[in-house]
DNA sequence: CACATCTGATTGACGTGTCAATCATGTACC
DNA sequence: GGTACATGATTGACACGTCAATCAGATGTG
């Protein structure tokens, strides 16, 4: 007698575990969205312009590399480039002509942009606190690390 | 003597917090990313695109009123109405008027579109099933579901 | 009926994200 | 030195998302 079922694994998902799916897609995206509000709400800043702030606020001399920054932040670099040429419209950052390699940029934190990643800072860090860390037991926190792992080795792993 | 300490749920998240939430919406984008990847590669559909049609195909008819599938794809009217424009573009969906409120507008699936549809439906599930299922083990799942829930308590009660 | 008001839906402006094309400079090799 | 190619970065076109304004048809009240 042969076996007419496909493997497990090629099949659809069950009921239960697409509702767990779905649960956990949305909770991270409603999670992210919270978060992007309060952030717009409080210092008019984007998860974006808060991301590109604060790799450049770390950086040696508060200036990195174009490429450095699309890399710090994980970003390819058109999205970073128009990113910028907005960030610098509003005074944040200003970009710079690279003097070792006359085809790259150097992208520079400005005071402006300094504090107004300052000011962000502390409120943001509070609401990741309030709406994720505070919200999950301990232990809860260890099985979000244990899993996290496990599914970006999945992601990782050649498809 | 007084605690000079705020308490611990006003303070920022430790390194070891921050270094998890990062993991956790990292991955979450990630693996929401590698799925809209997949699925427009595959039936030349967005996750949008992918929502509406899913929400259309379980409706009464197949078609929907502007403000029902708002409510079923979880969206705000205007971005629906933007992409619903689209969409018809497509020749994904139709805009026919409603009868019983000259205001209101339904929203029918097209043929093309409910094939668009069925052609996504089952490589798109496989991926949730081979990025996300597979991924974990059953307690693992089980963990999921229990603390996207603890997060959505915390995101629904009033900030 | 006349008027104000509410409601369903669309529109315009603009910020954001992706992809392919482009441009200029650096580098290797003859 | 000159040609070919690689690399850093920008641009343009277009899809997507949010917000505020708008518009048309429904509804309530005198």
């Amino acid at each position: 007698m042969t076996n007419s079922t496909p493997p497990r694994s090629r099949q659809s998902p069950t009921a239960d575990e697409l509702r767990i799916w779905r649960g956990f897609i949305e909770t991270a995206q409603a999670l992210n969205g919270r978060l992007s509000s309060r952030l717009h709400e409080e210092s008019a800043l984007s998860p974006g312009d808060y991301a590109v702030l604060l790799a450049l606020s770390e950086a040696d001399g508060r200036r990195l590399r174009s490429s450095e920054l699309a890399d710090a932040v994980g970003w390819e670099r058109s999205r970073l480039s128009h990113h910028i040429r907005r960030m610098e419209g509003r005074d944040l950052i200003r970009r710079d002509d690279c003097a070792v390699d006359y085809r790259g940029a150097e992208v520079v934190l400005t005071d402006h942009g300094a504090q107004a990643f300052r000011s962000a800072s502390v409120p943001h860090l509070r609401a990741v606190r309030e709406l994720f860390v505070d919200a999950l037991t301990p232990e809860q926190l260890d099985q979000v690390e244990q899993f996290t792992a496990a599914l970006r080795t999945r992601l990782d792993s050649p498809t």
